[in-house]
DNA sequence: TCATTTATCTGACTTTAGTCAGGTATTTAT
DNA sequence: ATAAATACCTGACTAAAGTCAGATAAATGA
């Protein structure tokens, strides 16, 4: 990494930060210290338990509690214990915190409105914000199996095909590619993984079974803001664990050499190219993997 | 501006804040307060004097005094009245100080280095910070006059000439472009304006002129990551009263039609489309605008 | 059951940050 | 020459943030 480029990279840490401090300024404007404005706040964006508090804001015990308590005696929040332990304790926003709650949360979207609105093009910047926040948060973005009926699953398939209109000159059309039935897609046939920082989509694979040993590997897709970051690779690893929990012992897929990317990607991860074993329209290469 | 829009922001802004958060208490390891730290590293970056620190940290004049106070009896800096005016200060780390200041600097490059070493393309991040970075920082954009010889000009000259060859497919060099003798592009004859964040150069134009009153604008380019802030039509403006204040009365241009956003900025900016007049090979259009 | 652990709270601190009213030395304006 | 303005400093504060050693109540484990 050479000098210029972490100059770079310093000067958008300053920017941010002149951006974050003056948030922060329009937060003390409501005349409440910064750390009960984080509280509140925390609370209100759902962190409801104080050891869930505690350990989201990285606050003492003493000092979250003396927190709480001023915020309880403004009467913007309620705590009562928790009925499963009675040790620990739950907060909840009364009215008149959720409404100072909302104050907070119209000053963030302001400012956010105001930086986005003065773009011509503001799906450019947010695009550049995509990019910068999975990098940022790389150790939180998770690998979970989840129903292929789910709204993120949608998302991933509408923006995978998409691209793939977009690559492959020809077009593309789900429905022309081997589309799966649901129960194919779901145990026990099969599985849909999804890569995920918060609700945001990262990436996607499913594992097409039938009940044979044999199923296939379709909708492998990165996010073009998640890319470089070796996220497709450890969705593999996911899919084939997934896989083999299925006792399925040989995966195969199609592809085309256009998405240069996940050829060389499935070259690197052990998989050899096999003959054409299907007559869809847009795949020209053929791997196969035994588990 | 819509809520999906502000929430990825928003999470961006999370992002930023965790981070920027983390260097600084990297920062507090240190075992020295951040506000002491602050006043270290401003005085490393260059910001000498006591009133510049004043208004670089937006401190407490009070504040500053005693913070300065604090680090000088820890040795890292000394403090002696500025020989011009002697009511103000300036301020010198010594050899201490610098070593103190160089760790700082160690801890936030290796921050940048980490996270961009473990981006397969570094590149790709980077260019989605200066894009997040220019747009926070748009009031501190400025359009300055400069020597057509000085190095930022070098810069922004060869970015334009690397995208043009991109853009028309018939590749682009400048010296077939009726590239300018020096003193065409300097006062009394014309000038060179280039648009900046610090030294980061955003965009330029080039009047150049020969001691008529008419000349030609050439060069105008925008960074690519500094697009859709209505940079360009700020340049022109800035490069229309410089070309005024040179007693030039009417201005023209060519250009290719292929850079559809330049020819529709000059459209807007009352630019009227004229007969050919060189034979340059690039160019298919022509404008004139009488000052 | 009873010692131990856990979750939170309280009190008594210290440190850091921030404010503000003078005060001194120097420069500027008239 | 002298009043006003400027640049910085000091002292005397307040507010906010952070620390830490108990204390209490509830849950857990042997």
């Amino acid at each position: 990494m050479n000098q210029d480029q972490i100059n770079r990279f310093r000067n958008f840490s300053r920017s941010v930060a002149v951006e974050v401090g003056a948030l922060e300024d329009s937060f003390l404007n409501r005349g409440r210290p910064l750390g009960s404005a984080r509280v509140l706040n925390a609370i209100g964006l759902g962190h409801e338990n104080v050891s869930d508090l505690r350990t989201y804001l990285k606050l003492d015990t003493g000092l979250l509690s003396r927190l709480l308590r001023g915020l309880e005696t403004e009467g913007l929040i309620e705590t009562k214990p928790n009925p499963v332990d009675r040790r620990s304790r739950i907060t909840k926003l009364t009215p008149k915190g959720d409404q100072e709650f909302d104050v907070y949360e119209t000053l963030s979207n302001e400012r956010a409105a105001n930086i986005l609105d003065r773009h011509k093009n503001a799906r450019h910047l947010l695009d550049a914000m995509d990019v910068v926040t999975i990098a940022l948060s790389r150790e939180d973005i998770t690998f979970e199996e989840v129903q292929y009926t789910s709204e993120i699953v949608a998302k991933c398939l509408s923006a995978f095909a998409a691209e793939l209109s977009k690559r492959l000159n020809s077009g593309f059309d789900l429905e022309n590619s081997g589309d799966p039935e649901l129960s194919q897609m779901q145990h026990p046939h099969g599985t849909f993984v999804v890569a995920k920082l918060g609700d945001m989509p990262l990436g996607c694979v499913g594992i097409k079974g039938n009940g044979t040993s044999v199923a296939e590997v379709k909708r492998m897709w990165i996010a073009p803001a998640a890319r470089g970051l070796g996220l497709a690779r450890r969705l593999m690893v996911t899919a084939e664990d997934a896989a083999r929990a299925l006792s399925i012992t040989t995966l195969r897929l199609d592809t085309n050499r256009i998405l240069f990317e996940a050829v060389s990607l499935y070259q690197n991860m052990g998989w050899l190219e096999i003959d054409r074993f299907n007559d869809d329209p847009y795949p020209d290469i053929f791997f196969e993997k035994k588990l």
